[in-house]
DNA sequence: TTCATTATGCGATTTTGTTCGCGTTCATGA
DNA sequence: TCATGAACGCGAACAAAATCGCATAATGAA
Protein backbone atom coordinates (compact mmCIF):
# COMPACT_ATOMS: atom_id res chain seq x y z
CA UNK A 1 0.00 0.00 0.00
CA UNK A 2 1.49 3.82 -1.26
CA UNK A 3 1.76 5.99 2.18
CA UNK A 4 0.88 9.87 1.41
CA UNK A 5 3.76 11.42 1.31
CA UNK A 6 2.90 13.32 4.57
CA UNK A 7 2.15 10.63 6.29
CA UNK A 8 3.25 11.08 10.39
CA UNK A 9 5.73 8.40 9.89
CA UNK A 10 7.64 9.56 6.92
CA UNK A 11 7.61 12.98 8.22
CA UNK A 12 9.50 11.76 11.64
CA UNK A 13 11.95 9.98 9.67
CA UNK A 14 12.87 12.69 7.35
CA UNK A 15 13.18 14.64 10.53
CA UNK A 16 15.61 12.23 12.13
CA UNK A 17 17.50 11.59 8.59
CA UNK A 18 18.58 14.88 8.80
CA UNK A 19 18.88 15.05 12.19
CA UNK A 20 21.31 12.42 11.74
CA UNK A 21 23.39 14.15 8.39
CA UNK A 22 23.57 17.20 10.46
CA UNK A 23 25.17 15.50 13.24
CA UNK A 24 27.64 13.75 11.08
CA UNK A 25 28.81 16.79 9.15
CA UNK A 26 29.43 18.56 12.28
CA UNK A 27 31.27 15.12 13.90
CA UNK A 28 33.14 14.16 10.67
CA UNK A 29 34.29 18.24 10.90
CA UNK A 30 35.73 18.30 14.54
CA UNK A 31 37.35 14.60 14.62
CA UNK A 32 37.50 13.82 10.78
CA UNK A 33 35.18 10.61 9.26
CA UNK A 34 37.31 7.82 11.08
CA UNK A 35 37.37 9.08 14.50
CA UNK A 36 33.65 10.07 14.66
CA UNK A 37 32.18 7.04 15.62
CA UNK A 38 28.32 5.88 14.56
CA UNK A 39 27.63 5.65 18.32
CA UNK A 40 28.64 9.69 18.58
CA UNK A 41 26.69 10.68 15.79
CA UNK A 42 23.53 8.77 16.84
CA UNK A 43 23.91 10.09 20.45
CA UNK A 44 23.84 14.22 18.63
CA UNK A 45 21.36 13.22 16.74
CA UNK A 46 18.90 11.90 19.43
CA UNK A 47 18.29 8.59 18.44
CA UNK A 48 19.88 4.89 18.37
CA UNK A 49 22.83 4.23 16.68
CA UNK A 50 21.34 1.53 14.63
CA UNK A 51 18.43 3.27 14.12
CA UNK A 52 20.90 5.29 11.36
CA UNK A 53 20.91 1.98 8.92
CA UNK A 54 17.10 2.71 8.78
CA UNK A 55 18.07 5.70 6.43
CA UNK A 56 21.24 4.78 5.19
CA UNK A 57 23.48 1.54 4.18
CA UNK A 58 26.92 2.33 5.56
CA UNK A 59 28.92 5.07 7.49
CA UNK A 60 30.49 6.22 4.30
CA UNK A 61 27.08 6.89 3.11
CA UNK A 62 26.60 10.06 5.52
CA UNK A 63 29.73 11.81 3.92
CA UNK A 64 28.94 10.84 0.19
CA UNK A 65 25.60 12.42 0.59
CA UNK A 66 27.41 15.62 1.26
CA UNK A 67 30.00 15.19 -1.60
CA UNK A 68 27.01 15.43 -3.62
CA UNK A 69 25.79 18.79 -2.71
CA UNK A 70 29.51 19.66 -2.97
CA UNK A 71 29.50 18.45 -6.41
CA UNK A 72 26.12 20.18 -8.02
CA UNK A 73 27.21 23.25 -6.26
CA UNK A 74 30.40 23.56 -7.91
CA UNK A 75 28.66 22.48 -11.07
CA UNK A 76 26.30 25.36 -10.30
CA UNK A 77 29.36 27.95 -9.94
CA UNK A 78 31.04 26.89 -12.94
CA UNK A 79 27.97 27.68 -14.97
CA UNK A 80 27.25 31.03 -13.56
CA UNK A 81 30.00 32.62 -15.49
CA UNK A 82 31.33 29.75 -18.26
CA UNK A 83 32.53 31.41 -21.75
CA UNK A 84 30.89 29.24 -23.84
CA UNK A 85 32.88 30.63 -26.53
CA UNK A 86 36.04 30.70 -24.81
CA UNK A 87 39.07 28.29 -25.75
CA UNK A 88 38.15 24.53 -24.16
CA UNK A 89 41.42 24.29 -22.66
CA UNK A 90 40.62 27.48 -20.47
CA UNK A 91 36.52 25.85 -19.81
CA UNK A 92 38.57 23.06 -18.74
CA UNK A 93 40.72 25.08 -16.19
CA UNK A 94 37.86 26.98 -14.89
CA UNK A 95 35.44 23.34 -14.51
CA UNK A 96 38.00 21.93 -12.29
CA UNK A 97 39.13 25.52 -10.42
CA UNK A 98 35.88 25.41 -8.99
CA UNK A 99 35.71 22.34 -8.17
CA UNK A 100 38.90 22.12 -6.36
CA UNK A 101 37.46 25.86 -4.18
CA UNK A 102 34.97 23.72 -2.65
CA UNK A 103 36.86 20.36 -2.21
CA UNK A 104 40.03 22.23 -0.89
CA UNK A 105 38.02 22.46 2.28
CA UNK A 106 37.09 19.09 3.27
CA UNK A 107 40.08 16.56 2.41
CA UNK A 108 38.24 14.17 4.17
CA UNK A 109 35.25 13.74 1.73
CA UNK A 110 37.80 12.92 -1.58
CA UNK A 111 39.84 10.41 0.54
CA UNK A 112 36.30 8.62 1.88
CA UNK A 113 35.02 8.67 -1.23
CA UNK A 114 37.90 7.11 -2.88
CA UNK A 115 37.83 4.56 -0.27
CA UNK A 116 34.02 4.31 -1.28
CA UNK A 117 35.34 3.01 -4.65
CA UNK A 118 36.98 0.11 -2.74
CA UNK A 119 34.40 -1.60 -1.52
CA UNK A 120 32.49 -3.82 -4.32
CA UNK A 121 29.58 -4.54 -4.73
CA UNK A 122 28.20 -1.64 -2.05
CA UNK A 123 25.65 0.70 -2.98
CA UNK A 124 27.76 3.44 -2.06
CA UNK A 125 30.63 2.45 -4.52
CA UNK A 126 28.22 2.39 -7.22
CA UNK A 127 26.86 5.97 -6.11
CA UNK A 128 30.61 7.35 -6.56
CA UNK A 129 31.50 5.75 -9.44
CA UNK A 130 27.94 7.41 -11.23
CA UNK A 131 28.84 10.61 -9.56
CA UNK A 132 32.48 10.60 -10.81
CA UNK A 133 30.74 9.36 -14.50
CA UNK A 134 28.23 12.86 -14.10
CA UNK A 135 31.59 14.67 -14.12
CA UNK A 136 33.22 13.22 -16.22
CA UNK A 137 30.24 13.47 -18.52
CA UNK A 138 30.54 16.81 -18.13
CA UNK A 139 34.10 17.21 -19.00
CA UNK A 140 33.05 15.19 -22.02
CA UNK A 141 30.50 18.23 -22.68
CA UNK A 142 32.98 20.66 -22.73
CA UNK A 143 35.57 19.22 -24.55
CA UNK A 144 33.08 17.68 -27.29
CA UNK A 145 32.27 21.70 -28.20
CA UNK A 146 35.57 22.03 -28.13
CA UNK A 147 35.85 19.70 -30.73
CA UNK A 148 33.10 20.71 -32.59
CA UNK A 149 33.99 24.53 -32.83
CA UNK A 150 37.59 23.02 -34.09
CA UNK A 151 39.00 24.15 -30.94
CA UNK A 152 40.30 20.41 -30.56
CA UNK A 153 41.61 17.62 -32.80
CA UNK A 154 38.93 15.73 -34.67
CA UNK A 155 40.90 12.68 -33.82
CA UNK A 156 40.07 12.96 -30.25
CA UNK A 157 37.97 10.42 -28.29
CA UNK A 158 36.32 12.92 -25.86
CA UNK A 159 35.14 10.13 -23.68
CA UNK A 160 38.86 9.23 -22.68
CA UNK A 161 39.84 12.66 -23.41
CA UNK A 162 37.65 13.71 -20.13
CA UNK A 163 38.38 10.07 -18.49
CA UNK A 164 41.79 11.44 -18.29
CA UNK A 165 41.25 14.76 -17.17
CA UNK A 166 39.36 13.37 -14.31
CA UNK A 167 41.70 11.05 -13.73
CA UNK A 168 44.38 13.98 -13.06
CA UNK A 169 42.53 15.47 -10.85
CA UNK A 170 41.73 11.84 -8.75
CA UNK A 171 45.36 11.18 -8.69
CA UNK A 172 46.31 14.88 -7.55
CA UNK A 173 44.46 14.50 -4.81
CA UNK A 174 46.02 11.79 -3.08
CA UNK A 175 48.98 12.68 -1.51
CA UNK A 176 47.19 16.00 -1.03
CA UNK A 177 44.55 14.56 1.39
CA UNK A 178 47.28 12.48 2.88
CA UNK A 179 48.83 15.79 4.29
CA UNK A 180 51.66 15.31 2.13
CA UNK A 181 50.76 18.97 -0.19
CA UNK A 182 49.35 21.66 0.34
CA UNK A 183 45.77 22.74 -1.20
CA UNK A 184 47.64 25.09 -3.65
CA UNK A 185 50.03 22.57 -5.05
CA UNK A 186 47.58 20.10 -5.46
CA UNK A 187 45.63 22.99 -7.71
CA UNK A 188 49.01 23.87 -9.57
CA UNK A 189 49.91 19.57 -10.18
CA UNK A 190 46.29 19.72 -11.58
CA UNK A 191 46.53 22.50 -13.95
CA UNK A 192 50.21 21.41 -14.82
CA UNK A 193 48.31 18.19 -15.86
CA UNK A 194 46.01 19.55 -17.93
CA UNK A 195 48.39 21.51 -19.99
CA UNK A 196 50.22 18.59 -20.53
CA UNK A 197 47.30 16.99 -21.95
CA UNK A 198 46.38 19.70 -24.04
CA UNK A 199 49.72 20.62 -25.47
CA UNK A 200 51.17 17.25 -25.80
CA UNK A 201 54.00 15.21 -25.11
CA UNK A 202 55.37 14.96 -28.39
CA UNK A 203 57.59 17.20 -30.60
CA UNK A 204 55.17 17.88 -33.70
CA UNK A 205 57.31 18.01 -37.00
CA UNK B 1 71.64 -3.42 22.30
CA UNK B 2 72.37 -5.04 19.32
CA UNK B 3 71.21 -8.42 18.05
CA UNK B 4 73.19 -10.57 16.11
CA UNK B 5 71.09 -11.65 13.05
CA UNK B 6 70.89 -14.99 13.52
CA UNK B 7 69.82 -14.46 16.89
CA UNK B 8 67.41 -17.31 17.69
CA UNK B 9 64.83 -14.77 18.64
CA UNK B 10 64.97 -13.02 15.07
CA UNK B 11 64.78 -16.41 13.10
CA UNK B 12 62.10 -17.63 14.70
CA UNK B 13 60.38 -14.55 13.94
CA UNK B 14 61.43 -14.66 10.73
CA UNK B 15 59.99 -17.98 10.10
CA UNK B 16 56.37 -16.66 11.92
CA UNK B 17 56.64 -13.68 9.29
CA UNK B 18 57.14 -16.39 6.33
CA UNK B 19 54.28 -18.77 7.69
CA UNK B 20 51.85 -15.58 7.53
CA UNK B 21 52.70 -14.28 4.41
CA UNK B 22 52.14 -17.26 2.70
CA UNK B 23 48.57 -18.58 4.21
CA UNK B 24 47.35 -14.37 3.86
CA UNK B 25 48.51 -14.93 0.15
CA UNK B 26 46.67 -18.31 -0.31
CA UNK B 27 43.48 -17.03 1.60
CA UNK B 28 43.74 -13.53 -0.54
CA UNK B 29 43.30 -16.09 -3.48
CA UNK B 30 40.96 -18.25 -2.25
CA UNK B 31 38.37 -15.76 -0.55
CA UNK B 32 39.71 -12.40 -1.82
CA UNK B 33 40.59 -9.95 1.22
CA UNK B 34 37.61 -8.56 2.55
CA UNK B 35 36.52 -12.25 3.45
CA UNK B 36 39.99 -13.33 4.55
CA UNK B 37 39.99 -13.10 8.08
CA UNK B 38 42.82 -12.30 10.39
CA UNK B 39 41.87 -15.65 12.73
CA UNK B 40 41.58 -17.88 9.72
CA UNK B 41 45.31 -16.61 8.25
CA UNK B 42 46.61 -16.94 11.90
CA UNK B 43 45.02 -20.65 12.35
CA UNK B 44 46.80 -21.33 8.95
CA UNK B 45 50.12 -19.92 9.54
CA UNK B 46 50.08 -21.86 13.24
CA UNK B 47 50.22 -19.14 15.19
CA UNK B 48 47.76 -16.41 17.37
CA UNK B 49 45.46 -13.94 15.65
CA UNK B 50 46.87 -10.94 17.90
CA UNK B 51 50.83 -12.58 16.80
CA UNK B 52 50.51 -11.19 13.55
CA UNK B 53 50.69 -8.01 14.81
CA UNK B 54 54.06 -8.01 16.16
CA UNK B 55 55.11 -8.21 12.04
CA UNK B 56 52.50 -6.17 10.28
CA UNK B 57 50.91 -3.16 11.64
CA UNK B 58 47.45 -3.48 9.58
CA UNK B 59 45.77 -6.08 7.82
CA UNK B 60 46.40 -4.62 4.48
CA UNK B 61 50.17 -4.71 4.76
CA UNK B 62 50.32 -8.49 4.28
CA UNK B 63 49.15 -7.35 0.99
CA UNK B 64 51.00 -4.57 0.17
CA UNK B 65 53.95 -7.22 0.84
CA UNK B 66 52.73 -8.94 -2.35
CA UNK B 67 52.49 -5.77 -4.00
CA UNK B 68 55.82 -4.93 -3.95
CA UNK B 69 56.95 -8.04 -5.27
CA UNK B 70 54.79 -7.51 -8.34
CA UNK B 71 56.00 -4.12 -8.84
CA UNK B 72 59.98 -5.27 -8.78
CA UNK B 73 58.92 -8.31 -11.19
CA UNK B 74 57.08 -6.32 -13.39
CA UNK B 75 60.09 -3.39 -13.77
CA UNK B 76 62.09 -6.55 -14.06
CA UNK B 77 59.98 -7.81 -17.06
CA UNK B 78 60.13 -4.52 -18.89
CA UNK B 79 63.78 -3.90 -18.13
CA UNK B 80 64.09 -7.22 -19.83
CA UNK B 81 64.15 -5.93 -23.38
CA UNK B 82 63.43 -2.74 -23.32
CA UNK B 83 65.07 -0.20 -26.34
CA UNK B 84 66.32 1.96 -25.03
CA UNK B 85 66.54 3.65 -28.45
CA UNK B 86 63.04 3.03 -29.39
CA UNK B 87 60.75 6.38 -28.96
CA UNK B 88 59.69 7.45 -26.16
CA UNK B 89 55.78 6.25 -26.39
CA UNK B 90 56.63 2.92 -27.19
CA UNK B 91 58.90 2.57 -24.06
CA UNK B 92 55.91 3.90 -21.71
CA UNK B 93 53.46 1.77 -23.04
CA UNK B 94 55.51 -1.59 -23.02
CA UNK B 95 56.43 -0.11 -19.30
CA UNK B 96 52.68 0.18 -18.59
CA UNK B 97 51.85 -3.41 -20.59
CA UNK B 98 54.43 -4.97 -18.43
CA UNK B 99 52.18 -4.13 -15.41
CA UNK B 100 49.17 -4.50 -16.28
CA UNK B 101 49.65 -8.01 -17.79
CA UNK B 102 50.72 -9.04 -13.96
CA UNK B 103 48.34 -7.05 -12.01
CA UNK B 104 45.87 -8.58 -14.19
CA UNK B 105 45.85 -10.93 -12.47
CA UNK B 106 44.81 -9.99 -9.28
CA UNK B 107 42.45 -7.05 -8.80
CA UNK B 108 42.13 -7.46 -4.96
CA UNK B 109 45.45 -6.13 -5.14
CA UNK B 110 45.06 -3.28 -6.98
CA UNK B 111 41.75 -2.44 -4.67
CA UNK B 112 43.37 -2.59 -1.46
CA UNK B 113 46.73 -0.62 -2.19
CA UNK B 114 43.86 2.28 -3.04
CA UNK B 115 42.08 1.80 0.01
CA UNK B 116 45.08 1.69 2.20
CA UNK B 117 46.18 5.40 0.57
CA UNK B 118 42.64 6.49 2.25
CA UNK B 119 44.34 5.94 5.85
CA UNK B 120 46.68 9.14 6.30
CA UNK B 121 48.78 8.25 9.20
CA UNK B 122 48.95 4.46 8.67
CA UNK B 123 52.65 3.14 7.99
CA UNK B 124 50.54 1.42 5.29
CA UNK B 125 49.45 4.53 3.61
CA UNK B 126 53.16 6.20 3.25
CA UNK B 127 54.39 2.77 2.08
CA UNK B 128 52.00 2.18 -1.18
CA UNK B 129 52.65 5.64 -1.84
CA UNK B 130 55.96 5.44 -1.75
CA UNK B 131 55.76 2.62 -4.27
CA UNK B 132 53.42 5.00 -6.23
CA UNK B 133 56.69 7.31 -6.06
CA UNK B 134 58.69 4.76 -7.51
CA UNK B 135 56.93 3.80 -10.31
CA UNK B 136 56.39 7.55 -11.41
CA UNK B 137 60.11 7.77 -11.06
CA UNK B 138 60.90 4.96 -13.67
CA UNK B 139 58.32 6.57 -15.79
CA UNK B 140 60.23 10.05 -15.13
CA UNK B 141 63.25 8.19 -16.56
CA UNK B 142 61.80 7.15 -19.39
CA UNK B 143 60.53 10.33 -20.50
CA UNK B 144 63.58 12.17 -19.57
CA UNK B 145 65.69 10.61 -21.67
CA UNK B 146 63.20 10.91 -24.47
CA UNK B 147 62.92 14.58 -23.84
CA UNK B 148 66.71 15.02 -24.26
CA UNK B 149 66.86 12.83 -27.88
CA UNK B 150 64.49 15.35 -28.75
CA UNK B 151 62.11 12.99 -29.08
CA UNK B 152 59.57 15.34 -26.46
CA UNK B 153 59.15 19.07 -26.24
CA UNK B 154 61.80 20.74 -24.55
CA UNK B 155 59.28 22.39 -22.56
CA UNK B 156 57.79 18.96 -21.04
CA UNK B 157 58.19 18.84 -17.20
CA UNK B 158 58.77 15.21 -17.04
CA UNK B 159 57.84 14.84 -13.17
CA UNK B 160 54.41 16.27 -14.03
CA UNK B 161 54.09 14.20 -17.39
CA UNK B 162 54.60 10.69 -15.65
CA UNK B 163 52.89 11.32 -12.60
CA UNK B 164 49.73 12.13 -15.17
CA UNK B 165 51.01 8.75 -16.92
CA UNK B 166 50.56 7.13 -13.36
CA UNK B 167 46.89 8.66 -12.70
CA UNK B 168 45.76 7.42 -15.88
CA UNK B 169 46.42 4.11 -15.36
CA UNK B 170 45.26 4.31 -11.53
CA UNK B 171 42.30 5.67 -12.59
CA UNK B 172 41.31 3.35 -15.19
CA UNK B 173 41.67 0.48 -13.09
CA UNK B 174 39.35 1.26 -10.46
CA UNK B 175 36.40 0.58 -13.02
CA UNK B 176 38.06 -2.60 -14.22
CA UNK B 177 38.46 -3.84 -10.03
CA UNK B 178 35.00 -2.86 -9.38
CA UNK B 179 34.42 -5.57 -12.11
CA UNK B 180 32.17 -2.97 -14.21
CA UNK B 181 35.02 -3.36 -17.39
CA UNK B 182 37.00 -6.56 -18.13
CA UNK B 183 40.82 -6.34 -18.22
CA UNK B 184 41.61 -5.91 -21.79
CA UNK B 185 38.83 -2.97 -21.73
CA UNK B 186 41.39 -1.53 -18.97
CA UNK B 187 44.44 -2.50 -20.70
CA UNK B 188 42.74 -0.42 -24.06
CA UNK B 189 41.80 2.77 -21.97
CA UNK B 190 45.57 2.79 -20.57
CA UNK B 191 47.13 3.27 -23.67
CA UNK B 192 44.42 5.61 -25.27
CA UNK B 193 44.87 7.40 -22.54
CA UNK B 194 48.42 7.85 -22.89
CA UNK B 195 48.08 8.00 -26.73
CA UNK B 196 46.23 11.34 -25.81
CA UNK B 197 48.79 12.65 -23.78
CA UNK B 198 51.24 12.08 -26.14
CA UNK B 199 49.81 13.34 -29.11
CA UNK B 200 47.60 16.56 -27.31
CA UNK B 201 44.83 17.29 -27.79
CA UNK B 202 44.61 20.82 -29.64
CA UNK B 203 45.41 21.16 -33.28
CA UNK B 204 48.75 22.89 -34.03
CA UNK B 205 48.04 25.28 -36.16
C1' DT C 1 74.70 -18.89 37.73
C1' DT C 2 71.95 -14.94 37.86
C1' DC C 3 70.03 -10.93 36.07
C1' DA C 4 68.63 -7.67 32.60
C1' DT C 5 67.09 -7.04 27.98
C1' DT C 6 64.88 -7.89 23.80
C1' DA C 7 61.88 -10.28 20.46
C1' DT C 8 58.12 -13.06 20.15
C1' DG C 9 53.59 -15.33 21.40
C1' DC C 10 48.99 -15.31 23.21
C1' DG C 11 44.43 -15.03 25.58
C1' DA C 12 41.42 -11.53 27.11
C1' DT C 13 39.52 -7.33 26.08
C1' DT C 14 38.17 -3.24 23.54
C1' DT C 15 36.33 -0.84 19.62
C1' DT C 16 33.27 -0.09 16.07
C1' DG C 17 30.54 -0.96 12.11
C1' DT C 18 26.64 -3.66 11.29
C1' DT C 19 22.70 -7.04 11.89
C1' DC C 20 18.59 -8.98 14.32
C1' DG C 21 14.33 -9.49 16.60
C1' DC C 22 10.88 -7.11 18.68
C1' DG C 23 8.14 -3.32 19.94
C1' DT C 24 5.87 1.26 18.72
C1' DT C 25 3.47 4.54 15.97
C1' DC C 26 0.34 5.75 12.56
C1' DA C 27 -2.69 5.66 8.65
C1' DT C 28 -6.14 2.69 6.24
C1' DG C 29 -10.05 -0.23 5.42
C1' DA C 30 -13.51 -3.55 6.63
C1' DT D 1 -13.70 -0.32 16.56
C1' DC D 2 -10.28 -3.34 15.39
C1' DA D 3 -7.15 -5.83 12.53
C1' DT D 4 -3.58 -5.00 9.03
C1' DG D 5 0.50 -3.36 7.24
C1' DA D 6 4.25 -0.17 6.78
C1' DA D 7 7.89 2.89 8.43
C1' DC D 8 10.49 3.75 12.27
C1' DG D 9 13.19 3.11 16.76
C1' DC D 10 15.94 0.53 19.92
C1' DG D 11 18.72 -2.55 22.86
C1' DA D 12 21.15 -6.71 22.43
C1' DA D 13 24.10 -9.21 19.90
C1' DC D 14 27.57 -10.21 16.33
C1' DA D 15 31.99 -9.95 13.55
C1' DA D 16 36.32 -8.72 12.93
C1' DA D 17 40.24 -5.67 13.38
C1' DA D 18 43.17 -3.89 16.76
C1' DT D 19 45.04 -3.29 21.62
C1' DC D 20 46.81 -4.72 26.23
C1' DG D 21 49.08 -6.97 29.85
C1' DC D 22 51.61 -10.71 30.81
C1' DA D 23 54.26 -14.93 29.85
C1' DT D 24 58.07 -17.21 27.48
C1' DA D 25 62.37 -17.84 25.12
C1' DA D 26 66.93 -16.46 23.75
C1' DT D 27 70.99 -13.94 24.41
C1' DG D 28 74.70 -11.32 26.59
C1' DA D 29 76.70 -9.17 30.74
C1' DA D 30 77.76 -9.34 35.65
Amino acid sequence: MELRPDDGRLLRGQRSRAAILKAARELFAERGFDRATLRTIAERAGIGASSIYRHFQSKEELLIAELLDLQEESWRQFRLDDQRKAPTRERVSRFLDCQHALLAEDSDLTLIALRATTRPGARVAAQVLSLNDRTIGLLMEIMQMGRMQANLKRSVDVLEAARVVFNITQGARIPWANGMTDAESCRKAIQTGVDLLFGGLEKSQ
